[in-house]
DNA sequence: GTCTATATCGCGATAGAC
DNA sequence: GTCTATCGCGATATAGAC
């Protein structure tokens, strides 16, 4: 059992895994995971901070993401182009880690309150981009508008994606963005 | 103190919303509410099922008003006209409302718990409208797109008129939609 | 690491309201 | 009288303080 921190953050993550997947989140204890994990029920409070967190390690990974992509956008594109090319760029990554993400949807589709913390990551990250896209020059509203709506076809796409898997996701984006474009200027 | 569950239900609302402007959320107990309100702790969670739902009773009725808006709009009226007037009849109602929500954001800026209840009720409203739109005719992927970038707007809004309180609701709306059109058709 | 506060929920009994 | 809201008591798990 090593007691370096890396190790114990990932057992406990992998813990949790298995036992939600087995009883649902609900019938889960704290302190069943840090058993578990081989660590005390203290030690798993202070790798997460309550019992949702733990399974939201991956949406630090898609922060990351999406933080590169627009950094590695050019600086001269407006805010609507930048963002079409940072989704894109962001595909490519969930469908490599299409398995987290489908684990997760299974988990928090019974679980209320993970669908909150959910939907309250996306929030964040939506406000997230909004404060990248206002660096680069965009107005505030611009920005927030920007970043609601192109989050939101991505949203969508991966949505429609669990439901149609053989399709890529960049066909799901590409129709979503059609989509739009066609509703909004009717 | 009557019996009547209504009344009580009220008098916890206002019991809560009172403590938690006065004190702010964490630092505020259930039984604290409950006793304010003359009744005891069990019987709060008779009412509310936990203590940040008691700040949400609005959020009912902007479901119902979405959903009458939604339901006088014309049939043959396709998804996204059909959504656009829906928002300008929310409005009036909104601007009605201006104080409860005011003060809701008031609480959950300090408190990351209640943004989530709020990202979540939000979620679960886009959820809504975006059934009622495909009860209308529309594809499973139109009427999500459709919910999730109007209401996107009016959030947007929303948002906007808490900062310029002077220019009307309206405005603000009308001014997101023609900025989505610029910004979509680029 | 231990200790504790407090949110949440189950159950049987009671008491207004109709 | 029947309902249903409320009470009183108790149990457990999360989360934070010391």
């Amino acid at each position: 059992m090593p007691r370096s921190g890396k190790e114990a953050r990932a057992r406990l993550e992998a813990a949790a895994l298995e036992l939600f997947l087995e009883r649902g989140f609900d019938a889960v204890t704290t302190a069943e995971i840090a058993a578990r994990a081989g660590v005390t029920e203290r030690t798993y409070f202070r790798h997460f901070p309550d019992k949702r967190e733990v399974l939201f390690d991956g949406e630090r990974r898609l922060t990351e993401w999406v933080t590169e992509a627009l950094a590695s956008v050019p600086l001269d594109m407006p805010p609507w182009p930048a963002m079409r090319r940072t989704v894109d760029l962001i595909v490519p990554h969930l469908e490599a880690n299409r398995e987290a993400g489908d684990r997760l949807a299974t988990i928090a589709a019974a679980t209320p309150a993970l669908q909150e913390r959910a939907a309250a990551k996306e929030a964040r990250l939506i406000a997230l981009i909004t404060d990248l896209l206002a660096t680069r020059g965009a107005s505030a509203d611009e920005a927030a508008l920007v970043a609601r709506t192109t989050w939101g076809v991505l949203a969508l796409a991966i949505r429609a994606w669990r439901t149609a898997p053989n399709t890529p996701l960049q066909s799901h984006v590409d129709r979503g963005f059609t989509l739009l474009g066609r509703l909004v200027s009717a």
